[in-house]
DNA sequence: CCGCGAATAGTCAATATTGACTATTCAAAA
DNA sequence: TTTTGAATAGTCAATATTGACTATTCGCGG
């Protein structure tokens, strides 16, 4: 529901069309989730049938008609709902990189070492973005979110650390 | 593509039918990942038009007849490739949770304070049974996968700590 | 004034994922 | 020996997600 949650939420802050909301979502909140156009508008058309927005055309000068989603009482009162619900839950998080890490041992030690430098080249690019990126979100929620990230980077650059020192001592696992 | 790795992972280990397959997935590498049965149904099938595993009737006694599925010369280099991609990649991670944090500032501090106070708790419990399961995996790939996630469950945890001491601190965000 | 790229707004068919369901066998209790 | 619950093995219809595509308008260089 947490994809629900997040077009409400912005709806709350007042009406707002469809392009409008994908092209927030995937500029100011990237770090917290990839909804994807065509997904934003079925959740959408779904929370409209559920009765939690209405849907009017308006037209603009002679620019083809949008469609502006608003935020009804009963959206208000499940937006509520869904943010008390997110923010009490600790989902168990997956990496998909758990995945491969699995299976390492498949691999010869010096050649794993070798792809996780590599990906430690991303990482530490991942990490010098949003350090950057803190400044600009001066407070508020996003500033939280961003914090949260950046705790979860470090943590993953100290452990990839970790594994490849292992690595390149031991030359196991 | 990292639940293709992980069939073809396990397939690497001996031919296997459906069944065992996600039974093992869903008991020791719950992890890593939460594939269900219907979706290990359709990935093997897909596969095995591929040309990456092979699928035959096998009948042991007078049980009903089970497909076994056996990797092939394709299926061992496309986890090669996959594996390499997995590991040398690091995928953006995104936390449902996150949403929530964005619009934290729509509850009253004291309320986001009782809600996180509440995940907190999930959470410890979480840790406290990831450090118990990390005995039983004595070596090898799935003790580098709780290791992983125990550092992050650490991390998460003592984030969740500054919040809350910030939250009762200040009653601001 | 014309052409063209960027911005705006969305749809649709294809793919992926899952909840709910079906069916058989075996072991043990009644 | 009949019932019953757990283990085994898988299917199917419904839902969710996305890549690719369609169209219009605006502003600006030529």
């Amino acid at each position: 529901m947490e994809r629900e949650l997040l077009l409400l939420g912005l709806l709350r802050r007042g009406d707002m069309h469809g392009y409008k909301l994908t092209e927030f979502i995937n500029r100011d909140m990237a770090y917290c989730t990839d909804l994807k156009k065509p997904t934003a508008y079925h959740l959408l058309q779904r929370m409209a049938a559920d009765g939690w927005i209405v849907v009017s055309d308006e037209q603009e000068g002679n620019r083809p008609p949008r469609k502006v989603y608003q935020l009804t009482a009963e959206g208000e009162a499940a937006f509520q709902r869904l943010l008390r619900d997110n923010l009490s839950e600790q989902p168990p998080t997956r990496f998909p990189g758990d995945i491969g890490l699995a299976f390492i041992e498949a691999l010869a030690p010096a050649e794993a070492l070798s792809l996780l430098t590599e990906r430690r080249r991303t990482l530490q690019a991942e990490l010098t973005a949003i350090n950057r990126a803190q400044d600009a979100h001066g407070s508020g929620g996003l500033r939280l979110v961003i914090e949260h990230q950046q705790t979860h980077l470090r943590a993953e650059l100290s452990w990839l650390d970790t594994v490849i020192t292992r690595l390149r001592n031991d030359a196991a696992f």
